[in-house]
RNA sequence: GCCGGGUUAGCUCAGUGGUAGAGCAACUGAUUUGUAAUCAGUAGGUCGUCGGUUCAAAUCCGACACUCGGCUCCA
């Protein structure tokens, strides 16, 4: 749910659909109340591709409400109740509340309208307030909303779900009911048909029917298994991305997959992400060490979860303010270290960095790694390939001066850019994620965040496509700019992403020597221009709809003979094509070419060669693309010539 | 983590208290085939796991695991 509130102007351009929908709520809020009275309604926007409202009541919503619900709703609009508009002051709409009037059918003593209340409290003063009343139907709200509930009639309603008022966990839950609606039944048979269709790409269905992937619970949630199909096509993006490495001057590294904790107390990400890591690791030693000492999983937890007084009194000397308190402070004797799996790639890399002097000749150091990080995403979060607890980023850190940031965001960006440019992914938004000036959340100096900001900006004016600014998107450390694109059911997720950091060189203690030969501090650029392979592959495989291009194509040739007359020169043709560095296979089997041509084309592989007698005869073969259909006859080697170009240029 | 669905053969799914099913895939055999399915046969299951109710549970109840859609979170 976005946060900002329309103004009156912006709401009066609300889309027509968005309008319907809007209606559409109000219709099922309408039907709701007909069905269990006591229903308090908090909130009802259009969205996307329909619309909800949240509410709370006793009985809980399962699927099986919602034939009666539509039922109700379907007979509200053939009452053709009319829209109204009234416009009541803010006493007035406070009395309304009070008395449970707003959101419901009739007044309600006893049962007052609480989120209304808490509504009219966030309307500015000033600012007009009304209500729109349909049948006996009076709701707290700004419309605009159609002529007649008549025009709400091709709607239905799509899933239930749980939520928070004002997305606020601690506010209490909602039940949030989902539905859709279209000024034609046409149009709303056809959105479901549509979106049917879109599920056949879901990576998830997808990636088994190719076997692309595997998820398996005895090796633990949200941990992916590449089987070899899948392998290749990572390979293969692995192999493109380090080509455009190596020709903008990255230096490709290794670092392990865990750390000492020590190392993320420094980083900062070590307590406070700990919420979303694996726990630590704790050595064997210092085990058996508590153990003995009797020490409760309590006190063992706070002895990691501890810091040293020069560890604290470093960072915050530093960093000029207090940025680890005293509590957290434990004698050295008490302290305990562990491993952790890493949370992030940087602090490897800060200290590969740090690992010599650096003159401001060397800079910028751009360090590249395919890194793998851990995270424990919450259960109910986990996706496919889309959210993994364990996955790896195709991942840089840059150390520059401040004065090269602009120019290095910039060589990002256009990094970026070829990488989407050449998977023909043009589908996407760009995010500039800025801080928010009144949040704590954001550490460092105002003048450096607002040269980031700029440089961010500026960046993301060169990439002509839209973007949005949004104020406290930012990552702690600093501005970024990210790439966003949407699953086969809309979802939104990042992909790549630009970051500019100021406050990691700050807690490492970074530096390397300028022209005035006087240490100076580096600023960091956190960068993934895919993200993580896993996301990546997973957003690429719905993309292509599991056709990929051949370069990609974990099989990109299927010799199929017509009979095994003809077996010898597809054999032949087999090992000429392996040997050409080609990945094909040979279906010689005792199907009919009918049925080979099927199974190749439902394992989405690009190149079908058909091998009857007379390419055995002529040493041609017969060429059938999966999507372009019957190519033709070449001679084999003209074939060849043609997909080793085609792999080469990585065409679409 | 929270709310609500779901889990039956490798896959897609039928089966509402009384002897576990179909299609496809797999395997075997026959067929030697020219651009999206040749025919026949065989095999494959502790019905997610554990517990409860019952003479009897895939079916009813409970817990847990996994999964799907949202919510929250996302360095």
């Amino acid at each position: 749910m976005s946060t900002e509130r329309k103004t009156l102007e912006e709401r009066a351009q609300m889309s027509d659909i968005d309008r319907l929908r809007h209606s559409c709520a109000h219709v099922m809020a309408t039907a709701i109340l007909r069905i269990w009275p006591d229903a308090q309604f908090a909130y009802g926007p259009p969205v996307e591709n329909g619309f909800y409202y949240d509410f709370d009541m006793k009985h809980r919503l399962t699927p099986e409400d919602f034939p009666k619900i539509e039922a109700e709703m379907k007979k509200i609009a053939k009452e053709n109740q009319k829209f109204e508009w009234k416009g009541v002051t803010r006493e007035e709409a406070k009395a309304m509340a009070e008395s449970g009037r707003l959101g419901g059918l009739s007044e309600r003593p006893g049962n007052p309208s609480r989120f209304k209340l808490d509504l009219i409290d966030k309307i500015p003063e000033g600012e007009q307030i009304s209500c729109f009343q349909n049948g006996d139907f009076i709701d707290l709200c700004a419309g605009p909303h159609v002529g007649y509930t008549s025009k709400c009639k091709n709607v239905r309603l799509t899933s239930v779900s749980a939520s928070f008022y004002m997305g606020d966990e601690s506010k209490g839950q909602l039940q949030r009911l989902y539905g859709t609606a279209f000024p034609t039944a046409e149009e709303l048979d056809q959105y479901f048909v549509q979106l049917e269709e879109a599920r056949k790409r879901d990576h998830r269905k997808l990636g088994r029917e190719l076997k692309l992937f595997h998820i398996d619970e005895d090796v633990g949630q949200g941990l992916i298994l590449w089987t070899p199909n899948g392998a290749i096509i990572r390979q293969e993006l692995q192999n493109f991305i380090s080509e455009e490495l190596r020709k903008q001057g990255y230096s490709q590294v290794f670092t392990p997959h865990i750390g000492k904790l020590q190392l993320y107390k420094t980083s900062g990400h070590f307590p406070y992400y700990r919420e979303s890591q694996f726990a630590p690791v704790i050595e064997n030693d210092d085990l058996a060490k508590v153990i003995k000492e009797g020490c409760s999983c309590c006190e063992t937890y706070d002895r990691l979860y501890a810091v040293s007084e020069k560890l604290r009194s470093g960072i915050n000397e530093r960093a000029g303010r207090e940025v680890i308190p005293a509590d957290r402070v434990l004698p050295d004797d008490k302290l305990l270290d562990g491993f952790l799996l890493k949370p992030m790639n940087c602090p490897h890399h800060i200290k590969i960095f740090d690992s010599q002097p650096r003159s401001y000749r060397d800079l910028p150091v751009r360090l590249a790694e395919f890194g793998t990080v851990y995270r424990w995403e919450q259960s109910g979060e986990l996706n496919g390939l889309t959210r993994v607890r364990g996955f790896t980023q195709d991942d840089a850190h840059l150390f520059c001066t401040e004065e090269q940031v602009a120019a290095e965001v910039l060589g990002c960006l256009s990094l970026v850019k070829i990488v989407l440019n050449t998977l023909g992914m043009t589908d996407y938004r760009v995010r500039v994620g800025l801080r928010d000036p009144d949040s704590s959340k954001f550490t460092g100096d105002a003048a450096k965040w607002d040269v980031a900001e700029a440089a961010c900006r500026e960046a993301a004016k060169t990439l002509g496509v839209p973007f949005t600014e949004e104020p406290g998107e930012a990552a702690f450390y600093g501005p970024k700019i990210d790439f966003v694109v949407k699953d086969v059911i809309g979802r939104e997720w990042q992909l790549g992403t630009v970051q500019v950091d100021y406050v990691l060189p700050v807690r490492f203690d970074l530096s390397y020597i300028g022209p005035d030969n006087k240490p100076h501090r580096p600023v960091m650029i956190h960068r993934a221009p895919f993200g993580s392979m896993e996301r990546f592959c997973g957003v690429l495989i719905e993309h292509f709809a599991g056709h990929f291009p051949a370069w990609l194509a974990p099989e990109q040739i299927r010799i199929l003979t017509v009979s095994e007359k003809s077996e010898a020169f597809a054999s032949e043709l087999h090992a000429q094509l392996l040997a050409a560095g080609l990945r094909a296979k040979l279906d010689n089997g005792a199907e009919k070419i009918g049925a080979k041509i099927r199974n190749a084309q439902l394992d989405k592989t690009p190149y079908m060669l058909v091998i009857g007698e007379k390419e055995a005869t002529t040493g041609s073969v017969a060429i059938r693309h999966s999507k372009k259909g019957d190519l033709g006859v070449k001679p084999a080697a003209d074939f060849i010539a043609s997909v080793l170009e085609e792999v080469r240029e990585r065409r679409m």
